[in-house]
RNA sequence: GCGGAUGUGGCGUAAUUGGUAGCCGCACCAGACUUAGGAUCUGGCGCUUCACGGCGUGGGGGUUCGAGUCCCUUCAUCCGCACCA
């Protein structure tokens, strides 16, 4: 029979199913291997070719290590909370859950189409209670700890109680928040329980805390920084504003510098860790007081140029600076309140959008300088942002060209404090070149020597402090929506108690609507009686996307464990994720919140590796390619019915319109097709060239609006899902972008079907011999099998794919039907194309459904040992001369045969050879 | 503005990592078989030239016997960050 991939790979689908193939052990003598997907949020529109790019390669990398003999743990599921089935709830009345089953069960069969080797049984949905629950138990855990910098880790809050109960908190190292207060060990215990709590919270991990947070007024929730985007949200593009609101939080920048150390230990994509390292935004530098004129208290500025102090002429706060107010002297209250309003009146796209205009207002104050003691006067700016620092700098225009900008518009002093040629008139000199001049006890210095004697000094006047600053900001963990996990919290005497933990997890309410209440609160105050105990308040917000995804890789290791997030022993089994394929929009977001909940949970014993993402590929976004086809329009732009094929529409007044790309081949229109495309269209005319009609392209986002959005299944069932898989790998390196064409899909097509009559006659009968085959036929073999290790190794799939067609090439010509050759390039290809080389394993008289058992063929030099060389060789690398010379030789018996040649001889032209090169053994060039 | 990546035939790409540039596939051209072809098979296919040859990896320069690969410079495209003190 010829090629029947329909029947064949429904058959090995439901096979695989039925005899649960891919289900693995947690207990193996084999090594381990975990191969990681980023699991899909299942929305209504299904997959298109590109979601799957990333699942066949973790397939095929799977596949292959099972053959290398390695326990592979390759699981699935879903991140099933989130807001696009709220936003449809919230629309239809449809239950969120409903909508999500839905689109899971859509998932699963359009994953299954594709011959994936998941182990279905240990599927997680973060939707699921019996997953949130451990979600909301390590919400709990984190609730429950602190950060200690003595130990520089995580730790129970009892451990923070009982020093407090000691010795008070003086020399407390933690991360916690800036208005913690200071008492004795006494005063502690004297103190009521409601303020002892408040006090924890402000060391807690999780902690609720009033602080301006990204508010979405469209979606009606708050957002965390990596959810918002120029301004607008990610999900939607509603606008975003800064509100002030009381919220939950994690203590993400506890772990700001262990992230960024861990980025050297890890296997990843460079760009990402920069984008990583970019976001936590460490700087090294000093906090520098600035004494306040006349009155008590001070400045505090950051810098990451202490060096330049001398230059300081001028301090500028944030308008939102708390001292602004208690600055503004009598004369000066009008403008700068006039100055304020005009600053929040600017979105914070405006302020983003215009760096260029300089403005600013003096407060009427002044500082002293720290060292010098000179009176500078006090400014506020809104090019200095309250979020950063102390939202206050110390301006050296001289050496910052905002502060320069800021000085020659309102007239600052400028002071040269470097040797360096520069002139000042025009800009400032931010280089640390030069030598100091105007600058006290650093003249003459350079910028290391100065560095340090600067801080030495301002540390001896108790004036300032080597200090490290991180752009991170702590990650806003509650959404006042309905479709997340419930907070495990209620309010008792307005402070935030835990539920206890035998009650998780707190399962969602149901609620009339999805809506916020009347009174604006989240929808969960929609949900009756949602009462402690039927007491106390729950919390009504619930948490963000993230939260399920920051931990579901642990869940794999003992998805269906009740008692324990995963037992010990699964956790020392499998330990991290070895391989981790997923895009680069989560580089800021899920994959640094990942690490995060996974260094914490280290420092808490519950997991042993610091890193839980050993290597992380990312696979290249699949663009759409849009069709079009040109109506012809008249003088007033209206469109007519005809259309005009691509390479004439500049002889035409036309307008370009999207056709559906799945009417389209090779950028032919099928006119029969685009006639019942719609009605509208069942009389249209046509200006063909050649007798055809060529269509536009054009690369946009792949959206159901363009028409092209090209759909797997309908691939898959019309070349298969082994072929489907060859050719996405087919098209192009795994970790670049491209646009998706299915031209040329055939040629994968017909390699397989090239590869299935290698083992069948020319009526499609079964025939393989048992023959010894020849040195030519193992030669063929050995080179792929070798090629695809390589290639496998270091995720070069696309280049195995055409060595797989050359492969079979080779064979097809040298009419190769030997059993020995063909049993091993079935396995070498069972990774790619999983269901043809199961059919033909069996067929080959194996045990059935039992390739993914077999070894991988070893690799054997010889086969590819050559007895003759033609030496393609060069005189002064440029004429090129091809001698055959046995390969036994060693270079010095080489060297005379080249020499003596008569055609080297003759291009030498009598000179004397300088030099022969022989690159691996082999002459490549004679130097005369 | 800062940081990162990428530029190779008509198209997707490959190149043993400094050693015959363009493998493999698509498209295209020619031929064979065929009642037919959007099936299959065979051959051709970077540009230029009747040919010998010459030119070719975004542009310019350099190192080298030899450069797609290394260095400098410049241009273009894409991505990330963006008043971060």
């Amino acid at each position: 029979m010829d090629y029947q991939f329909r029947e064949i790979e429904k058959r090995w689908q439901k096979f695989w199913a039925d005899n649960q193939t891919f289900k693995v052990d947690n207990n193996s003598a084999k090594p381990k291997y975990y191969v990681l997907d980023m699991f899909p949020y299942p929305s209504g529109a299904g997959l298109h070719v590109g979601h799957p790019l990333g699942y066949i390669a973790s397939d095929i990398f799977s596949r292959y290590k099972r053959l290398k003999g390695f326990n592979v743990l390759h699981p699935m599921g879903y991140d099933s909370f989130g807001l696009p089935a709220e936003q449809y709830a919230i629309q239809t009345g449809q239950h969120p859950a409903i909508t999500t089953e839905a689109n899971i069960n859509r998932y699963r069969e359009q994953l299954d189409n594709l011959g994936f080797s998941f182990d279905w049984s240990r599927e997680v949905r973060t939707s699921d209670p019996g997953y949130y629950k451990w979600t909301q138990w390590i919400f709990m855990l984190l609730f429950n700890s602190w950060y200690n910098l003595e130990t520089d880790k995580a730790e129970s809050i009892d451990t923070l109680i009982s020093i407090l109960e000691k010795s008070g908190s003086q020399g407390i190292k933690a991360v916690c928040d800036d208005d913690v207060s200071a008492f004795t060990a006494e005063e502690w215990k004297g103190r009521p329980e409601e303020e002892k709590q408040n006090e924890l919270l402000k060391y807690r991990l999780t902690y609720l805390r009033e602080s301006t947070v990204n508010w979405c007024p469209a979606l009606g929730t708050v957002l965390a920084n990596d959810e918002v985007k120029d301004g607008f949200s990610e999900r939607g593009g509603y606008p975003v504003e800064q509100k002030k609101m009381m919220q939950w939080s994690m203590r993400i920048t506890a772990y700001a510098d262990r992230l960024l150390q861990g980025l050297d230990t890890i296997d990843w994509p460079e760009p990402l860790k920069e984008m990583q390292r970019n976001w936590i935004g460490k700087s090294v530098g000093a906090l520098v007081s600035f004494p306040l004129e006349g009155r008590h208290g001070t400045i505090d500025v950051f810098t990451t140029r202490v060096d330049t102090i001398y230059g300081a002429t001028f301090l500028v706060l944030a308008p939102e600076h708390e001292l602004v107010e208690s600055l503004t002297t009598s004369d000066r209250k009008n403008e700068i309140a006039q100055y304020i309003a005009q600053t929040k009146k600017k979105s914070e796209l405006d302020r983003m959008a215009d760096t260029k205009s300089v403005s600013g207002a003096f407060t009427g104050s002044f500082a002293l300088h720290p060292i010098s003691g000179e009176k500078i006067p006090v400014w506020i700016a809104d090019y200095v942002l309250a979020g950063y620092g102390t939202g206050a700098v110390m301006a050296v225009p001289s050496g910052d060209q905002r502060d320069w900008l800021f000085a020659t518009k309102f007239g600052l002093p400028i002071v040269a404090i470097s040797d360096a040629q520069v002139d000042l008139d025009l800009q400032a000199d931010p280089t640390k070149e030069g030598k100091y001049i105007n600058s006290g006890l650093i003249n003459g210095l350079d910028y290391k020597a100065a560095t340090s004697a600067l801080i030495n000094k301002l540390e001896e006047l108790g004036a300032g402090k080597a200090k490290i600053n991180y752009r991170l900001r702590d990650a806003i963990f509650g959404r006042q929506r309905y479709w997340g996990e419930p907070v495990p919290v209620y309010f008792k005497d307005n402070l935030p108690h835990l539920i206890d933990v035998s009650e998780l997890p707190l399962v969602l309410p149901e609620v009339d609507k999805y809506l916020p209440t009347e009174s604006g609160e989240p929808p969960l105050g929609r949900a009756e009686n949602w009462k402690y105990r039927n007491s106390w308040e729950y919390e009504l917000s619930t948490m963000p996307g993230w939260a399920g995804s920051s931990w579901y890789w642990l869940r794999y290791m003992d998805a269906r464990n009740e008692g324990e997030f995963a037992s010990k022993d699964a956790i020392s089994y499998w330990k991290d994720v070895d391989l981790y394929i997923g895009g680069s929009e989560h580089a800021t977001g899920h994959l640094l919140y990942s690490r995060f909940w996974n260094k914490f949970l280290k420092d808490l014993g519950f997991v042993l590796e610091e890193e839980p993402f050993k290597k992380l590929i990312n696979q290249g976004m699949i663009q759409g390619r849009s069709n079009f086809v040109y109506r012809l329009i008249d003088e007033e732009g209206k469109g007519g019915n005809t259309f005009v094929s691509a390479g004439l529409k500049s002889q035409y007044r036309t307008s370009a319109m999207h056709v559906d790309v799945n009417i389209v081949e090779n950028e032919i229109l099928d006119i029969a097709k685009f006639k019942s495309f719609r009605p509208e269209f069942e009389n249209a005319e046509f200006i063909l060239e050649n007798g055809r009609y060529i269509c536009g392209v054009e690369i946009e986002k792949m959206s159901k609006s363009k028409f092209n959005v090209v759909n797997p299944d309908e691939l898959a069932e019309r070349y298969g899902a082994d072929t489907l898989r060859m050719y996405e790998m087919f098209l192009g390196p795994l970790e670049q972008s491209k646009p998706w064409n299915t031209n040329g899909i055939e040629g994968v097509f017909k390699f397989l079907r090239k590869f299935w009559k290698l083992f069948h006659d020319d009526e499609f009968n079964f025939r393989v011999s048992d023959e010894e085959p020849a040195k030519a036929e193992y030669k063929a073999l050995h080179k792929i099998i070798r090629k695809v290790e390589e290639d496998i190794e270091r995720f070069s799939f696309n280049t195995s794919v055409s060595s797989f067609m050359i492969c079979v090439n080779e064979l097809t010509d040298l009419k190769c039907n030997k059993r020995k050759i063909l049993q091993d390039l079935v396995v070498v290809l069972q990774p790619y194309a999983p269901h043809i080389t199961e059919e033909l394993w069996t067929l080959l008289g194996n045990e059935e459904g039992k390739i993914s058992e077999a070894s991988y063929p070893e690799f054997d030099p010889e086969y590819l040992v050559e007895n003759e060389f033609s030496y393609p060789v060069s005189i002064n690398g440029k004429t090129r001369l091809n001698l055959n010379i046995p390969l036994s030789l060693t270079q010095n018996e080489i060297e005379p045969i080249v020499l003596g040649n008569e055609d080297v001889q003759k291009y030498m032209e009598g000179k004397n050879h300088k030099k022969i090169i022989f690159v691996k053994g082999k002459i490549i060039n004679v130097v005369v």
